[in-house]
RNA sequence: GUGGCCAUCGUUCAAUGGUAGGACAAUGGUUUGUGGUACCAUGAAUCAGGGUUCGAUUCCCUGUGGCCACCCCA
């Protein structure tokens, strides 16, 4: 920090005296390229998940581990990065993730590749790479790590954004369907998100979406006046999207347009009918959406999205899946229906914080060690890791000066317990041990100091469950456990 | 990719065509080895590069970044 000021006001001085002495700045220019400045900051849509996030991050990753767990998933990674075929061909090349999303770049051998923007296609990969279709059925994989977006960065929205993911292959009941919905409704749930709905629609197989997708065009081509400037585009572009559209007429003309329920195929009929029949039974809060569709082309049947927000406010999509049943075929693996879902991190933690959701407690230090003087210093170090290895996690202040400022530090960060060692306690191998709560201090030699330090945590302990329960009879529920 | 708004200490909010002030946070201290409060002190910023000007942090341009809407999605 005192690096920068010095070379800003040097550089502002050496201007003004240029200046002053009527140089010219040609000088400045000609003079070779001055070494490119580091600007320490991040790409854009690029952030830095600090200290500070970390609980946040440290419940989702704990819920997501656990619940995984639960249902029988199997942790996968993949790689960052992969060829770009395997997303353009199976994403869609007429879809924005790969027309102007993607993270594209040749590699020094030559490679056209890709950074991941989601991770089914390098999953699916990997499950025909490694001939994952001979294991018991259905095979469940998760994973979690960041992708990849070349998008305009938003609240919420970043170009290195983090999903949790999972995928189940092998299967293609509907019930499976709603295992995956439940499941996702399960993680939010555990996360502390209220207010979830589920947006559940059947978008079919590729030839009824292609015959819906005429009669869609058929229907809004007669009216093609009414319709918003940029529906008028996507008429012949991408039909489907006009069902989106926020503009009043165009909502207005598609309430009567064809849905696209009325054109599945007799089998993704009766699959969304199984499907929806199963959510009642297991009172998830869903909502049927025909205008659902979503934003890659191989999807079948059933997608779905995760949407958070009061009734009134603003709606956010934390995460959104669908099946995919010809994914694993497309890839030239053998015929396999899957499916799966993404949530994204990012926008839960948002939406953690947004509804005031606690982040994970990290187990802190509760005993804070004190130490004046040289010979205290030396002391205190070895002090330093014996009770560490007896559990108890110290914090300390090594390198600073006055026991008063020790003693602050000490209170501010909560410790329960100070260990105080100086100049005396040094020679008697004792220490003082001070009970912060009670204000209290007794000094014991060394070999009795781990008991003494765990005897006032105890105590201090069972105060607290006393406590607590007294919270928890008044208010139950919320986080039950974590 | 299109349009709009914005950019000052770590955070947050001021101010000005004559190089910036407060609050919070940080650090040290208020008699030598004990926490809180209070008080005092210290360090800390005009996003970058050009231009206009005697002089720019302020005005203009470009870049970069943030936010919002569209687009899209997580």
């Amino acid at each position: 920090m005192v690096q920068k000021k010095v070379s800003v006001s040097k550089d502002r001085s050496t201007k003004k005296e240029e200046k002053k002495k009527g140089v010219v700045k040609i000088s400045v220019k000609k003079s070779p390229k001055a070494e490119e400045k580091i600007i320490p900051r991040s790409l854009r849509g690029m952030r830095d998940i600090l200290p500070e996030d970390q609980p946040y991050w440290e419940r989702v990753r704990r819920v997501l581990a656990h619940s995984s767990q639960e249902y029988g998933f199997q942790r996968i990674d993949t790689p960052l990065v992969e060829y770009e075929n395997l997303f353009t061909r199976l994403i869609g090349t007429s879809t924005d993730i790969v027309d102007k999303e993607m993270y594209t770049f040749t590699t020094r051998g030559g490679d056209k590749v890709a950074l991941r923007p989601e991770f089914t296609a390098g999953i699916a990969r990997a499950y025909i790479e490694h001939g994952m279709g001979i294991l018991p059925k259905p095979v469940k994989l998760f994973s979690l790590g960041p992708v990849y977006r070349y998008d305009r960065p938003q609240e919420g929205r970043y170009r290195e954004f983090w999903q949790g993911n999972f995928e189940l292959y092998g299967e293609d009941d509907a019930i499976l369907d709603a295992q995956t919905i439940q499941l996702a409704y399960r993680v939010v749930q555990q996360l502390g998100l209220k207010n979830i709905e589920f947006q559940i629609n059947s978008i079919g197989v590729p030839e009824s979406r292609k015959e819906y997708s005429k009669a869609l065009v058929r229907y809004l081509e007669a009216q093609r006046s009414k319709l918003c400037q940029n529906c008028r585009e996507r008429l012949s572009t991408n039909p489907m999207r006009i069902l989106d559209c926020k503009e009043d007429k165009c909502i207005q003309l598609t309430a009567q347009a064809p849905q696209s329920i009325d054109y599945l195929d007799e089998e993704s009929r009766s699959h969304f009918k199984h499907l929806l029949e199963y959510l009642d039974e297991l009172e998830l809060p869903y909502v049927i959406n025909t205008r659902l569709v979503r934003g890659l082309d191989y999807y079948t049947k059933t997608v779905f999205e995760i949407w958070s927000g009061d009734k009134d406010g603003k709606k956010y999509s934390l995460g959104g899946g669908g099946r995919y049943d010809r994914l694993v075929q497309m890839m030239g693996g053998e015929a396999t229906p899957a499916i799966g879902f993404a949530l994204g991190i990012d926008r839960v933690i948002l939406e953690m914080k947004r509804t005031q959701v606690k982040p994970y407690q990290e187990p802190r230090a509760r005993v804070f060690l004190a130490q004046l003087g040289e010979m205290a210093k030396k002391k205190s170090l070895k002090l330093f890791s014996e009770l560490e290895k007896n559990g108890i996690l110290i914090a300390e202040s090594f390198g600073r000066g006055s026991l008063k400022s020790q003693m602050r530090v000490s209170n501010r960060m909560g410790a329960e317990v100070t260990i105080i060692i100086g100049q005396k306690e040094a020679l008697d191998d004792t220490a003082i041990v001070k009970d912060m709560v009670s204000g209290t201090q007794e000094t014991v030699i060394h070999s009795r100091l781990v008991e003494a330090v765990k005897k006032i945590l105890h105590t201090n302990q069972e105060l607290k469950i006393k406590e607590v329960n007294i919270a928890r009879t008044s208010e139950n529920e919320d986080e039950k456990k974590d």
